[in-house]
DNA sequence: CCTTGACTTGGAGTTAACTCCAAGTGATAC
DNA sequence: GTATCACTTGGAGTTAACTCCAAGTCAAGG
């Protein structure tokens, strides 16, 4: 697969494609007879694996990391995990601010809403 | 009080606090006789609420949109409930995102604390 | 054959959000 | 009274993560 339909499969531009190889985010990819990129069922999973960890907030140089572990196979299976378990509890903690910082949002919105109302009624008794 | 309290009670640094005044996220701040700044109460609820904002990464720009119609008055209550709405969209649409990481995660550890305890009972079969 | 269009590279530029710095001031400690 | 220290300013520098660019290659269509 080439690098614009990875692209538009995963909603990554190809410069960014391009970056994360560069900078070892992704292992390099193989190229065809011209040395245009040609992406393997795993290398698409891998695409999708960063992309995912990218969204939710996980740095890259902790990917590179966990990628470079991942390249040097089995043995390094537990620093691999001890890495996703810290991720793991920074993300916890993260969510758990966003979602009171959505509960705040939510009564900042109710207690707007009601302001409206109130000054809509108000209007409503000065034209009765 | 003094920036430095500010700073040290809401964990952001001097610098961060004097650069959000200049760029119109926090209303300037009275100063004392010597050009100082002295933080009322009004103030730090003012910190408190971007520093609660910022964390859960709304962008700075549309909270700077925001206090300026706070500062604009009641007439401005509309505009701001729909900001607060939306990006109470955005945020709830993030957390899901990293929620669904977050499950991902758990479910490579599980996978990691998998293998490490085959290749234990192996090496235990080995030894006995 | 020539044009078109997707691809290649190395490197430079951009964006958001800080973070730091130099030079200066005023109040307090010795 | 002078050293220290927290503060002030405007502006420059940094960081993370892209994003763009110029110049070149290659395969396919007309």
């Amino acid at each position: 697969m080439r690098i614009a339909e990875v692209s538009e499969r995963y909603d990554i531009s190809s410069d960014t494609l391009r970056y994360y190889e560069r900078i070892g985010l992704l292992p390099s990819v193989n190229r065809n007879g011209s040395g245009i990129r040609d992406y393997s069922e795993i290398d698409t999973r891998r695409v999708k694996f960063v992309k995912c960890m990218r969204s939710a907030g996980l740095p890259i140089d902790v990917l590179i990391k966990y990628m470079e572990l991942v390249q040097q196979g089995d043995k390094t299976i537990e620093a691999r995990k001890e890495i996703l378990k810290d991720q793991r509890e920074l993300l916890a903690a993260r969510i758990a601010e966003m979602q009171a910082t959505l509960e705040l949002l939510d009564h900042k919105i109710e207690v707007y809403e009601n302001a409206v109302l109130r000054a809509e009624k108000a209007i409503l008794e000065i034209e009765a």
